[in-house]
DNA sequence: CGCAACATGTAAGCGGTTACATGATTAC
DNA sequence: GTAATCATGTAACCGCTTACATGTTGCG
């Protein structure tokens, strides 16, 4: 400890909550509707990582913050990035290869599809198709939100539109490949497997 | 332990390792070698969790395990599916709404494209596109291995080829979104965003 | 009357990653 | 000689998930 070795750019729910100060002031509450929110398909926390991830930010005064007292409530603590922060955001930023990495149980589940009855395997490609969708709306909606909030940007900065775009397009084409390929395993007739590049 | 609470389906390294076994008996090195060619991208594990996976495994009675010796190695452990593992894996294989799970430190990254310089942004991209381009290539690879392995099955099993092709759609979709909208960051003139759909 | 939203946190646990430990053979 | 491949494992660590704990306001 205490080393000069601190320069590990992580990446972690950390860093992120950093990088959402930066486009205003939130509490831990309003972070947490974030990453459920547009935020979920990409990088999904909980306040079980949240709050001790705050706490520690503001104990290496990366934030500051200020408790809001509220009636009847918890006091809101409303945290802001400090020029600190903003240089400590900087460095992890600077990652050049960042990972991108897929944890999934469904794309487990299909290899062995030939041991799942076909309704077990129709509910399971339908549930898919249900949560890209949902997903997708939810996106949507977040796009729009950007005036409902108390400041006057003209939308979302270009990155945020660039991670949104992204997931919409892993999600359209999600939903594309399951309903193409369904018919896979209706019968053994048609093995139609390589998404009709036409 | 004895509870009745066993029935919990997780889809986890044992269940995957489970559900390669009924492709064949294969070794700990084996399994190793399949969860980082093809199957890194939706499901990767390294020896930390695939040799523990795998002596839980034999512990419950789920595979068994025949040690065949070797000069100048460790005795190779070759592992089956027993009846018992079958049956348990169709158990596991029940989930109606199996997840998929996205942690991008590259989203997350990408999100405060305005904090990075242009030069950033470019490597974090170019390394984006090249890691998708080499796991589609190992994707290609491994579907022409069925036939090198020593059975005379006709191609992966439908529910390997949907994963598979699954995945490659991923990669591509990738690909072309961050080509079609690294313009984007070049210069703030032209907002490109919707991907074109033309 | 109960549930959802608001609001913050703690603590245990778990699954997986990383690094370590060992050692012969083969190819460059 | 030295790196890679074959081959198996252990142990510490670490970050995240889950469940728990608390309390008010307001809607249906």
């Amino acid at each position: 400890m205490s080393g000069p070795l601190a320069a590990e750019n992580a990446m972690d729910v950390k860093t992120v909550c950093l990088g959402m100060l930066t486009h205003g002031e939130a509490s831990g509450y309003d972070l947490k509707k974030f990453f459920e929110s547009s935020f979920a398909h990409c990088f999904a926390a909980g306040y079980g990582s949240i709050y001790p991830a705050l706490a520690s930010l503001a104990e290496q005064g990366l934030v500051g913050c200020k408790e809001v007292p509220q009636e009847g409530k918890p006091d809101r603590k409303v945290y802001n990035i400090t020029a600190k922060g903003r240089q400590r955001l900087l460095d992890e930023l600077d990652n050049p290869a960042p990972s991108h990495k897929i944890r999934s149980e469904f794309l487990a589940q299909m290899c062995f599809a030939e041991l799942m009855t076909p309704e077990q395997i129709r509910t399971v490609l339908d549930s898919r198709v249900e949560d890209a969708q949902n997903m997708l709306q939810l996106i949507d909606e977040f796009e729009i939100s950007y005036d409902d909030e108390a400041c006057d940007r003209q939308g979302w900065p270009p990155g945020v539109q660039f991670t949104l775009g992204f997931a919409r397009e892993m999600l359209r084409a999600q939903i594309k490949y399951v309903e193409q390929n369904r018919p896979m395993f209706d019968e053994e007739s048609e093995p139609v497997a390589k998404t009709a590049a036409g």
